[in-house]
DNA sequence: GTCTATATGGCGATAGAC
DNA sequence: GTCTATCGCCATATAGAC
């Protein structure tokens, strides 16, 4: 019968934190143990090995991030609307998952099966087909320019991610304090919108 | 005296080859010296241990890309070439270093105090110069709008790195094979050029 | 299911000959 | 400067009591 106190779930959340944080060689089952409360030996009990335990972390992570990201496509509103509230979602949820999205991409390449997996679970049909079908229309009435969606989503995405990941180095590229980096982040709401809009919004005659 | 093989030079090359592929926690001594065609003991000899090693690596590794990617930033011919010619070295760049661009991100928080060093010894004073020269220029000429040069390149940037970085996640999430997948970040050379300038330059009036 | 105690192996680092 | 041999430590994994 399964403890009341869900030891599982409790090694498992602090599984993903560590592994983050340290990275599979740098990680140590005495810390995961520390942290979930519960001794070494029962993450033995629970997940056979080290590497049991990650694959299983990693799926959890994996899954958590996509489908964060993606449950924020939400072709509602205007296409200016939709943009600027896409925009504004991936630099809360990068923000929040700076750490993660960092490690996601690094250890990506290596299980490949497992993201294979994740990506085979996620309605992705639907979603795409959705946005795709959105900008289809915008088209259609002549408000945007020709743009495959896959481009126009990777470009926003892009710009979202990559100024939180590279913050440090662009502190110092740009001879800025922590202070004025984090104002640049947020100016960059709105920027990056800006941006979007003018490149793909036709002028009106 | 030096001895006329190079080994403190063949067993950083080795050390940067290894760390960027297994990361500190991971890379073992032992393969390095193997890598590097010396033993184990040598390393210890020239650096005086694995974190010794590694500062150095990251150092080399580090200066090597941002050079790299600095040395692309001419400020020649019309805007609309500078920008083309931009987004492709960048993708060159970044697909040739995509491992270790991965590695430079993840590792670049531990290691501010040397991100300082770097970033210190590089010319980035007159670079920027430069290009935000150029971009004031063009903006009087009333050629572009006004955007901040900052703001102009790190769109560029992200969008040229991210789906490369990216790519493994993407193939899946569009359903692509490997080939179709270079076709894409290929047609992007030309799309990313295409929508910055669709973006920035001001219609003829 | 959960613990303490222990087995087992491998890694970074050093000693010391050449 | 470069090597072989070895020390000392610590991490994963298991055994076995409760």
């Amino acid at each position: 019968m399964e403890n009341i106190s869900g030891s599982e779930a409790k090694i498992l959340a602090a599984a993903v934190e560590v592994f983050c944080r340290r990275g599979f060689d740098g990680a140590r089952m005495q810390e995961i143990a520390d942290q979930a409360g519960i001794s070494k030996a029962s993450l033995h009990y629970y997940f056979r090995s080290k590497e049991g335990l990650f694959k299983r972390s990693v799926q959890v992570l994996f899954s958590q991030i996509i489908n964060n990201v993606i449950s924020h496509l939400s072709p509602d509103s205007s296409i200016e609307e939709m943009i600027r509230q896409l925009v504004d979602s991936y630099y809360e949820v990068f923000s929040q998952y700076r750490r993660q999205a960092l490690f996601f991409f690094s250890e990506m390449i290596k299980y490949e099966e497992l993201l294979d997996e994740i990506v085979s679970a996620l309605p992705r049909q639907e979603i795409l087909a959705n946005i795709a079908g959105r900008f289809e229309q915008e088209r259609r009435k002549g408000t945007i320019v020709d743009i495959a969606p896959m481009d126009l989503l990777v470009n926003i995405i892009a710009m979202c991610l990559y100024p939180i990941i590279a913050s440090p180095l662009l502190k110092r590229m740009f001879s800025m304090t922590d202070e004025e980096m984090n104002v640049y982040l947020n100016h960059r709401k709105k920027h990056v919108a800006d941006f979007v809009l003018a490149s793909i919004l036709k002028v009106q005659p």
